[in-house]
DNA sequence: ATTTATTTACGAAGCTTGTCGTATAATTGT
DNA sequence: ACAATTATACGACAAGCTTCGTAAATAAAT
């Protein structure tokens, strides 16, 4: 039976799992590759964080070749859902409305975005 | 010259620095009293992270008197803000608008704050 | 075929977090 | 005055994160 991930990924393990969500699949050569124009680790510390996360059931890998390919093992979007509640809870006291003020205040969205909130904002009346 | 606080505050951190912006100043004492209600962890648990949290400049005390009196020393709006650009920058490829909409979608805010974040986004329009 | 390169596995070290015990100093109660 | 309580300081430890070096296995290149 596969491991239940616990949901609370850390910094780098974030990383990584933008780059799988963004890619599917990816061998750690590709995720190390990618990071390192953002980054400055040794390959050998991607493949130790993937090979952790494997362990934590983050991601699952087809290991049938020489060279493992790994793929996300948790949705973008439960993660995205477990981290703003959590967030909300420890800094905003529960109210996800501070929580949208404070993000609205931080960055602009573009013209775009600010109708499909408000559309969806109507939508919760 | 004080030192520059980082702000990163960890877990532990941010629960005993909402139980400071609520009261303003407290002692180890009333910090753990409060913690306690939530949290077990004996009472040198406490006493030793807040003079972690002291060393990194999270804090400011008044050692004047036997019991030292605490208080934030980084704000909340700042720490907020912070917090929810990097989570925007690691989870959210930048987009503050996907954030809203993420947190819309998890807790619904109360008519008021609908109101409230309504005006706020005619006004970035 | 032999060398070179790539990949995984493993172990270890340094750092941070969170936990607590104990010692010491100060305050309070009787 | 003496005992009991309360506070700080300090050290220590386990667990987790991040880092990397090295060894062994496989694949690719010459």
């Amino acid at each position: 039976m596969a491991k239940q991930a616990p949901f609370k990924p850390t910094e780098s393990e974030l990383e990584i799992l933008q780059v799988l969500w963004q890619r599917g699949k990816a061998t750690v050569r590709e995720v190390h590759e990618e990071l390192a124009t953002v980054k400055d680790a040794g390959y050998t510390t991607t493949l130790k964080l993937m090979q952790i996360m494997h362990e934590k059931g983050l991601v699952k890998r087809n290991d049938s070749s020489k060279t493992h390919v790994y793929e996300a093992n948790v949705s973008k979007e439960k993660t995205q859902q477990h981290m703003v509640g959590k967030m909300v809870n420890t800094l905003f006291e529960g109210s996800a409305g501070q929580l949208v003020m404070r993000a609205l205040g931080t960055a602009k969205p573009s013209r775009q975005e600010i109708d499909e909130i408000q559309k969806l904002l109507d939508s919760l009346k």
